[in-house]
DNA sequence: GAATTAGGTCACCAGGTCAG
DNA sequence: CTGACCTGGTGACCTAATTC
């Protein structure tokens, strides 16, 4: 019946190892790094998902980080503090649990698409119309844009793949990637 | 355009690939999960029938198991010990020879219905008279509270067929899987 | 002819490797 | 130790085949 290879538009996957979508890469959720893929339930870099794999295999315990225990986590530093680079693994969700494995269904690819659209829009007008009132926004904002001190974000969200979870709460964790992600891309352009 | 499809009530088959029945969602028997069919002989999701698939083509020999070779097989795990996942397959009867093609045959339908709905009676029986000894309905239980927000899926259901084995341990069996369904989907919240 | 599954496909990932 | 690459799976989808 459907001679239709019907994919969700936007979803794509370089064959340099690049997750995109959209044609916006996707950012590791450790190190904001480019992402290679969903590793152990989140998008993740080649780097931060090998490190998160020694570590849960040998169940090693890193020595304890020199400063307050929360370094921020940046492809250029991450390499620092093992023990905060472990800890971010964990509070972004990171977990052997949360492993997806085979091909993307396409149904989350079509609420990606949508959350992310949704969440464009929703920065666009933060950006344009009012970027001095609204708080919530703004902190996510900056929390990409200039990658301070964001320390655990208290979302120990783990990307429900599942059919159908709560589908709000999912949002929320897409939308804060999503943000992420568009407002770098913007700045690269 | 027989409009009477008069057969057995309950079941359906959505456009997801998602087994239903009577509203309730069938679940793998061999690692809990949405079942998509009934594949060699018993309901299994779409993962674990590959996986089936898989080995019996080539005879695969797996690695031996790491542990006690009883390793539990769920969704999240079901991954990690190939050779308890295939004898878990092989346990709850996959088979090549129990292929059932084609349309399911009317009275087939007839007796899950009844077998079901035996099977969930008794498991009202267990929740409401006596959840207070019985520990591991005590999961269960809190399952109900969960929210309800969904359309098809963190749904209490179970599963049942056994073409060929005894009618009477069907009840037991579902009230088993509905627990570690259960199980999963509060993990999973 | 409609329902329903075995098998094939191939998008995707966990782990292993091994220069750097 | 780190992370770019490779290999051996895994499982979402699709279609041909089969039964009611």
């Amino acid at each position: 019946m459907k001679t239709s290879k019907s994919s969700v538009p936007g979803m794509t996957k370089s064959h340099s190892g690049v997750t995109k979508f959209s044609g916006m890469v996707l950012l590791c959720k450790v190190c904001g790094d480019v992402a290679s893929g969903f590793h152990y339930g989140v998008h993740a870099c080649e780097g931060c998902k090998g490190f998160f794999r020694r570590s849960i295999q040998q169940n090693i315990q890193y020595k304890k980080c020199l400063k307050n225990e929360n370094c921020s986590i940046m492809r250029m530093n991450r390499n620092r503090c093992q023990q905060c680079r472990f800890k971010k693994c964990l509070s972004v969700g990171m977990s052997r649990d949360a492993v997806r494995f085979g091909r993307i269904p396409k149904r989350e690819k079509q609420r990606m698409l949508i959350e992310m659209q949704s969440a464009m829009k929703t920065m666009m007008n933060s950006q344009f119309s009012s970027h001095l009132q609204n708080d919530t926004l703004i902190e996510h904002h900056e929390q990409t844009a200039l990658p301070a001190q964001e320390q655990l974000r208290p979302k120990p969200q783990l990307e429900q793949e599942n059919i159908k979870s709560s589908p709000s709460s999912s949002s929320d964790f897409a939308k804060e990637e999503v943000i992420g992600m568009v407002t770098r891309a913007h700045k690269d352009t």
